[in-house]
DNA sequence: TAACGCATGTAATACGTTACATGATTCT
DNA sequence: AGAATCATGTAACGTATTACATGCGTTA
């Protein structure tokens, strides 16, 4: 286990894996609309990305198949050591601040354009927050109906920062 | 121009950089520099991305050279036809709306850590996140005193959404 | 039985990061 | 003179996306 640091570098998508799996054993496939659904507005993954990840983390002992079912799927899980390198990454590991938001770019650089266009864009923009604000409520509603879950808090966080970013965009339109 | 849609594909460095030089003409160090300091939550990219980019800018021509100064330096300056490739992205192209912020990813994992684990991961983040807000707020201050400036509201944006988050974390703490 | 969604994989290409490499100018 | 900073570039490697490819099981 010495080769760790060699074998697991510093890439995030093997932690947004081993955390899916913590939650709940899934196959490549769930992972896949996992990304999509929980994770879209932190990390994205396509299955050409998720299963020879999955096969890499097999051998190194942190996830294991724990079911096979139809269509030849297989179930994976997250292991002892799984759990430990998670743990391990996210108390000792110095977060990689970088990020990558095409979104962001563009609401920054809508700032260059002439008002009739930056209209035509802040309208799309606000359009789409709406709609991810709508889809973040329902989430959170469903969550609560069914008594809670661990991941309620960053549902709020979610509906809150969209919340910020939907009056910002009225605010330029208005403007 | 008609292989516009094939030499410029869906990166957003390109538009990055071309926002960037429609703001102010720039050297490529110059650009390294702004993509810490105004796209730092938006987008990254070090030198050795930025000199071969400016190079597929200046053939497709997008960017000139506008000045070359001391230590051998260039000065791009943006084209008629980058500006108009930066509207086109900008009004016409469907935005890439998947993220990739490892931030985000560790705190939606951490819901996942034992309380006491959890608290260290939260107050590492909540000492960064305000940190971040206060030099977030010199910059606005900064603005204001030279009279404003084009992305003073983007500015205003990523203050409140970091208040958003600092609310957030302590409540987590509190919890 | 055809269409659709589940399920898994690989190959080619594009993009991004790190390490290597060099040289000019300014400041102490 | 030496250190720090400005300034530019390439090579090697790692990561991500897109396209290609296949097959199982369910539903209409």
């Amino acid at each position: 286990m010495s080769s760790l640091v060699h074998t697991l570098p510093r890439m995030s998508l093997r932690h947004a894996v081993l955390g899916l799996l913590a939650t709940e054993p899934s196959t490549g496939y769930d992972l896949a609309r996992k990304f999509e659904a929980s994770l879209a507005n932190a990390w994205h993954a396509g299955h050409s990305q998720i299963y020879p990840e999955l096969a890499k983390l097999e051998e190194a002992g942190m996830v294991e198949v724990v079911g096979e079912g139809a269509r030849r799927s297989r179930t994976y899980g997250i292991t002892d050591a799984g759990r430990g390198e998670l743990r391990r990454w996210l108390l000792e590991t110095e977060p990689n601040r970088s990020q990558r938001n095409e979104t962001a770019v563009r609401w920054f650089l809508v700032a260059l354009l002439e008002p009739a266009d930056r209209r035509v864009v802040l309208e799309r923009e606000l359009e789409h927050a709406e709609a991810y604000e709508a889809m973040l409520r329902e989430t959170a509603e469903r969550i609560d109906a069914a008594g809670g879950h661990a991941f309620r808090p960053t549902v709020d966080l979610g509906l809150r920062t969209t919340a910020v970013m939907r009056d910002w965009l009225r605010e330029q339109l208005d403007a």
